[in-house]
DNA sequence: CATTCTCGGTTTGTTATATGAACCGATGGT
DNA sequence: ACCATCGGTTCATATAACAAACCGAGAATG
């Protein structure tokens, strides 16, 4: 690994509950030697990529962040686009919704929303790096990847996370074949107990995926007929994402969408009449 | 220079303008070899800090930025604060606004806001680093910055932009010691010419100077009575700006701003009677 | 008040890693 | 057919990163 990966894996070890992190700290958690840490530190603090606070000097992201997220966002409208996305998706269903995308060979959060609707819901702000075998999203990016990239993450170590977390590549394959068919992804209790959630693949202007857009929701409030509007509804939202940042939905996984519109369109018919 | 920081400073290429940069023209633009920017090139894009776009294979800012960017304003916001202020302040002043960062030893610019009250405005998509000595936002934040900071800023080439432009070590360091003691700063055709501005500086925590807030017009737009106005209306925004962001005023400018607040007040009053 | 942690930061010889000139095949314009 | 330029690669060389040991300061502990 190059010292440029070694310095810039630093910063991955900020998240929402760590915002402040020491230099020693920061030498434990990488492994890396305490004064290799200081000078990648220094240079990261020099350019405005982490900042040093307070009494004890310990670090935090700086500035220089926003600036190209900005720099970003003004280049390719992705996060400010889909955000609202997110937010009435969330409104509308009660539960919490998240958002992640590819980056290297991780896939990672990039935004959530929150309802208020219910006094428990899922939690996001621990969660920064999904795991591929565990979660929905997972499921859902590894279903529309191409197979070079799926032996590649499943020849990782599947890490057990709980007790209904598939850990057999075997197994987990299998989903990953079933997700390819049916053009959405389910997990159940994989990644936190209890904890139920879809989701939909992403796709790039290439119609590759490159990320995910999920509902997660404690197992109790997902009953059959919930399920069916969740799905249509993350459905809708993901097809708007994707357009909004100028993807296309492969041809395939179009139909399979249809025919879940359809469906719920159906059933809202249904319902109205009741 | 360290390894890390020649990587980093790749990313310093990209603009608004510039969203896309190839292999060779990294190397041009950095002085780097280009056998080196493609290793770094290749790093950062490991990493997700760009992505290789279409056809060319060409650079942009990568999706990695925007999760770090995110992480950033969860723990300290600031952009996300502070833009509605500036939003507000560019509609009512009927002017572009801008604000900037002390990062490093660069002023760099973190967001602006236009207005549509004018066909003509004056546009910063270009800008990304706003020099101090020919700006009233840098000579807002060389104002209120220790000595030693001054004279390091000082000390380097100070670039003609227009004939306005004060070039003269000894003639900005004058302005500068007139901007600590007015409480702001003021500017006029030294960055474009025809373009006038006036800029309040901003503090942090320990009351140290972070950055600037700047109302820029053409020059035709400031007459004696807009500037009055204006100065007061930036000195408010500057204020909330500095609350929102946990920011203490020193004493000494606070009173100085007292003054300007009182004496506008004054004037709306008269204006009012009249 | 002395002891002992751990903290952020620094030093130094060794070694691994970044560097840069030349090269390659592909592409596109003339 | 030519030439220029593109993204990417190779390899000997030199530079910059590394690890261990060391500092002084502050907080906790006795």
């Amino acid at each position: 690994m190059g010292t440029v990966s070694k310095a810039l894996s630093l910063l991955d070890h900020f998240n929402r509950q760590q915002a402040l992190i020491g230099l020693s700290e920061f030498s434990r958690l990488s492994g890396l030697n305490k004064a290799t840490c200081f000078r990648m530190l220094s240079e990261l603090a020099e350019l405005g990529f982490v900042e040093q606070v307070g009494r004890a000097r310990e670090y935090r992201l700086g500035p220089q962040v926003l600036r190209l997220a900005a720099l970003r966002e003004a280049a390719v409208p992705m996060r400010d686009a889909a955000m609202p996305v997110l937010r009435g998706l969330a409104q509308s269903l009660g539960e919490t919704v998240h958002l992640s995308v590819l980056i290297g060979e991780k896939l990672r959060m990039l935004g959530f929303a929150y309802s208020p609707a219910h006094a428990m819901a899922v939690m996001m702000e621990d969660t920064d790096t999904l795991p591929f075998h565990a979660t929905s999203s997972g499921l859902a990016v590894l279903g529309f990847s191409p197979l070079l990239f799926q032996d590649q993450v499943l020849a990782r170590p599947l890490v057990r996370l709980t007790a209904q977390t598939l850990t057999d590549p075997v197994a987990v394959r299998a989903r990953v074949v079933a997700v390819g068919g049916q053009g959405y992804a389910t997990s159940a209790g994989g990644f936190e107990a209890e904890v139920d959630s879809i989701a939909f693949p992403l796709f790039d202007g290439q119609s590759r995926c490159c990320g995910a857009l999920a509902v997660a929701a404690p197992a109790a409030r997902l009953t059959a007929a919930n399920r069916l509007l969740i799905r249509a509804e993350v459905a809708k939202a993901a097809r708007q994402i994707i357009a909004l940042w100028g993807g296309q939905v492969p041809p395939g996984v179009n139909t399979l969408w249809q025919g879940l519109l359809n469906g719920t369109l159906h059933r809202q018919i249904i319902g109205v009449e009741r």
